[in-house]
DNA sequence: TTGTGTTTTATTGCCTCC
DNA sequence: GGAGGCAATAAAACACAA
């Protein structure tokens, strides 16, 4: 006769008699017979012990063998299905528990890549900006140094030709990789300074520019290593 | 004391494996 | 087809705030 069957045959009295102490069977026995088995029967909790045993034996073995289990039931004083049981409770509530400290780890994970993912969204958004005035002032600055040597303005070709062949083509090819590789950081600082000192539009006193430029690029990417994402 | 949420024991039905 | 596992669920026991 399988587990099932044999507790199927009369679930609520194995199940009852079994948790019984012995002391105590023969007082409880009275009402067997009667229809008030349901009414006295009371669902009683392993003892600690019981469940220490059971916590043991899980421990080395999840599933352990029939035989395991009835010769654990023997000593503990259980029916064997009673511990079959309880061993498959345990499974489902150590799985479920597995679960959780899967999902809390998972989560951790993401918000840590979440709030890097914010950070360097704002590190990229201040890097265009100063992609932008860089833009700005390289136009503004060159046509003004090339108006005094005569050289007519105003054409996209001219504005075009100035930006390509200006003192300031260094500063802004390391300033536009500098948006696609973080290594080229250093080299813009570089170059902006290089570039302005040449140009004039920097005198080694100006170090604190208007733009910030030498700040703004050291405490950027340098450190935040987006290119992980 | 009581209402309510959580935990534990047990059942049922379905599935897989041998 | 039987044995045993799992998911879903019931129901009793327990914990605890109000």
């Amino acid at each position: 006769m399988s587990e099932r069957t044999e507790a199927a045959a009369c679930p609520i009295a194995s199940a009852w008699t079994a948790q019984i102490p012995s002391d105590e069977l023969e007082l409880e026995l009275q009402s067997v017979h009667s229809f008030e088995i349901s009414k006295n029967f009371s669902k009683r909790r392993f003892n600690d012990d019981q469940i220490k045993s059971l916590e043991n034996m899980f421990e080395a073995e999840s599933r352990p063998e029939f035989r395991v289990k009835q010769q654990l039931a023997n000593k503990l004083g259980l029916q064997p299905r009673q511990v079959a049981i309880w061993f498959q409770n345990k499974r489902a509530r150590s799985k479920s528990k597995q679960i959780e400290q899967e999902y809390s780890t998972l989560k951790a994970s993401y918000d840590d890549l979440s709030s890097k993912l914010e950070s360097l969204k704002k590190e990229n958004e201040s890097l265009h900006i100063q992609v932008q005035r860089l833009r700005q002032f390289t136009l503004k600055d060159a046509k003004e140094e090339h108006a005094k040597d005569g050289i007519k303005l105003g054409t996209d070709e001219t504005t075009k030709f100035l930006l390509e062949t200006s003192s300031h083509e260094l500063c802004m090819n390391a300033c536009q990789n500098s948006v696609q590789d973080a290594d080229s950081l250093g080299e813009v600082n570089n170059a902006l300074h290089m570039a302005q000192i040449a140009d004039g539009s920097l005198t080694s006193t100006e170090d604190g520019c208007n733009f910030e430029t030498s700040v703004l690029l050291e405490n950027s990417s340098c450190n935040s290593l987006w290119w992980e994402l």
